[in-house]
RNA sequence: GCGCUCGUAGCUCAGUGGAUAGAGCAGAGGACUUCUAAUCCUAAGGUCGCAGGUUCGAAUCCUGCCGGGCGCACCA
């Protein structure tokens, strides 16, 4: 009996054997899904060509060392040198029984790593925006899945509690009074605040220099100053808590790690690099030049890690992160969910931590970068007043709309019921928008459509899920997971099950890409697989074995969507 | 100017050097006494920005060009 889950790496290491034998060296079958058959392998289209040998001849010669009777009824050469396979019908069923009784559903767990997520990182006095949702919701979703995987996952919620514009928001405090900026800043109101402190630093030269000596009294440690900083900082955290917790997301307070706690590592960070001969005097600032990187004029580039006026950036205090995340957090593996404009300030702070040794094997970084949210012209996302969008908006507008669909579309539903779906369908439409396309890239954000019960959106996947549930509710019965052998016939049942089959494979990818729509598409072609097979297939209406069998495709399809949408961050409801 | 990145159907997006480039939406035509029609089926829709090159084979790799976005010294 094959290993409980991935047909496809079976398949794989068989052809491999046989590619090796022919060729007396390792051969990457390159073997994957096909249109032509379950399977096809075209490498020895590629191998022919170094072994100068005709292709045909020498996929038919793999054909034969694989030993591939046992899985497949056929496997066929075709056209110019591909070997097709057609998995038995047995075969799929003794697969597909074994991972129906597997809790984690044909996913191994791995060797465990402990994994620094930074991700979400607002700034303190400051609205959320979209950028923070973007960042909210990838590193989520990483923290989700390498969790389940078995990593030991290190949350780091990067604040931008920290620096120049303290002075100003402090300065403000003052002037409103210290109960009215807490409440400001507590029932959310980050925006007017912030912005009614800026508007009055850049009108009034007074207010400027009130700023300015505001910072330097914080910057050395004035308990009063470090009090109301405290009270903006509190605040703040306290209204991030209840964005996130309507986003349903697992960030924690214990999970804020603000720039301020790096203070104290500022200066030895830089001690450091000058003991290593990587600090040089620029413009009266001290910076490193990392290997590779070249400004405009085509010199070399700096990190600068204090300013000419002593102070210190925002690169030190990243530096100093690495720096915690790898010696005292014991990290082997640094994840930053930042938009994709900072990319090459993060290269470069890379490359400055592993010159000095700071980031050294097996430890590594990744920029899990990012597009941005564009509006229906095309152009970054923007209120009609021109300023950001505050991220709670965005929410409530997709909980009022999803609220709205439910209500007319399963009017039976009870209230309590209601507000749970449209809470699941709302926030899970924003979520799977953002994770269902190409994190690279940027993604028009529009309602209407990712609301949408068809296409590749989250109610859609919702839907086939609640529809399941439907069934053994209907039929009052109980999922049976005891792993019982079942039959497989109808076309609509393989490819259920070959897709079922899939899902291990695609985690253990997105796990080292971080690409989730690999995962969401996967979820997408399942559910609309899934699709085909209740329209075809009745299931309470078949008996005996039939109905038995079916019963078990439609209980792990459910959790295989169950689980993959939770992955996502995503809730999928028992009725709709 | 240099660097990064994107350009695929009217729209929004997939596409790991392999056979005839795929979905969804919109538009056209069809299917509900049925396990949820919130669904499904059918047809239509493409010079993969342009031009070269590498290759048995290129949307994919390389070069150039065109167009968009972003970055390039003390904000984060």
């Amino acid at each position: 009996m094959p290993v409980v889950g991935s047909l496809e790496e079976l398949l794989r290491q068989r052809l491999a054997g046989a590619f090796e034998n022919v060729a007396g060296v390792p051969v990457d079958p390159a073997f994957r899904r096909s249109q032509h058959a379950d399977f096809q392998s075209d490498a020895a289209l590629g191998l022919a060509r170094r072994l100068r040998a005709n292709p045909r001849d020498l996929a038919t010669r793999i054909v034969a060392e694989a030993s591939l009777g046992d899985l497949c009824d056929s496997v066929e050469v075709s056209g110019p040198g591909f070997i097709n396979l057609t998995v038995s019908n047995t075969v799929l069923a003794s697969m597909v029984s074994e991972v129906s009784r597997d809790d984690r559903l044909g996913v191994s767990t791995v060797e465990p790593e402990t994994v620094v997520v930074d991700y979400s990182a607002p700034n303190a006095a400051k609205e959320m925006h979209v950028g923070h949702l973007r960042s909210t919701i990838i590193g989520d979703a990483a923290v989700r899945l390498l969790e389940w995987l078995g990593h030991q996952v290190v949350r780091q919620n990067h604040l931008g509690d920290w620096g120049t514009p303290f002075g100003m928001l402090i300065e403000h405090l003052l002037d409103v009074g210290e109960t009215e900026a807490a409440h400001e800043l507590s029932v959310g109101d980050l925006n007017g605040f912030y912005t009614e402190a800026r508007r009055k630093f850049d009108g009034s030269a007074d207010f400027q220099e009130r700023s300015r000596r505001r910072v330097v009294l914080l910057q050395n440690g004035d308990e009063a100053t470090l009090r109301l900083w405290r009270l903006l900082v509190t605040e703040s955290k306290q209204y991030f808590m209840t964005v996130y917790a309507q986003l349903e997301v697992r960030l924690a307070e214990g999970d804020f790690a603000g720039e301020s706690a790096y203070n104290a590592a500022l200066a030895p960070v830089i001690d450091e690099l000058r003991r290593l001969g990587l600090l040089r005097d620029s413009q009266g600032a001290d910076c490193v030049f990392p290997e590779g990187f070249t400004n405009r004029a085509g010199e070399p580039l700096p990190l600068i890690v204090r300013k000419r006026d002593g102070g210190f950036g925002y690169a030190t205090t990243d530096l100093a992160a690495v720096r915690h995340r790898v010696q005292d957090l014991k990290a082997t593996r640094l994840l930053y969910v930042v938009g994709l404009p900072q990319r090459q300030h993060l290269e470069m702070v890379f490359a400055v931590a592993a010159e000095a040794g700071w980031l050294a094997p097996p430890a590594r970084a990744a920029h899990i970068g990012f597009g941005s949210v564009l509006g229906a012209d095309g152009k970054v996302l923007r209120s009609r007043a021109g300023g950001t969008i505050k991220l709670v908006a965005l929410l409530d507008e997709a909980l009022e709309r999803a609220a709205r669909l439910i209500a007319e579309k399963n009017p039976d539903l009870d209230a309590d019921t209601r507000a749970e779906v449209a809470r699941a369908v709302g926030i899970g439409a924003v979520k799977y928008a953002d994770l269902s396309t190409d994190r690279g890239k940027d993604y028009v954000f529009d309602f209407a459509r990712m609301l949408s019960f068809d296409g590749n959106t989250a109610p859609y996947l919702q839907y086939a899920h609640a529809r399941i549930q439907s069934i053994f509710r209907k039929g009052g019965l109980t999922p049976n997971r005891d792993g019982r052998l079942i039959q497989v016939t109808e076309p609509a049942e393989r490819a259920l099950v070959i897709e079922l089959l899939g899902f291990p494979a695609v985690v253990n990818e997105v796990a080292q890409t971080l690409e989730f729509h690999r995962l969401a598409g996967y979820l997408y072609g399942l559910s609309t697989t899934f699709t085909a097979f209740y329209e075809r297939c009745p299931v309470l209406k078949a008996e005996g074995i039939v109905r038995d069998s079916r019963l078990v495709l439609c209980d792990l399809t459910a959790r295989v969507l169950a689980q993959g949408l939770d992955l996502l961050g995503i809730t999928a409801p028992q009725r709709m």
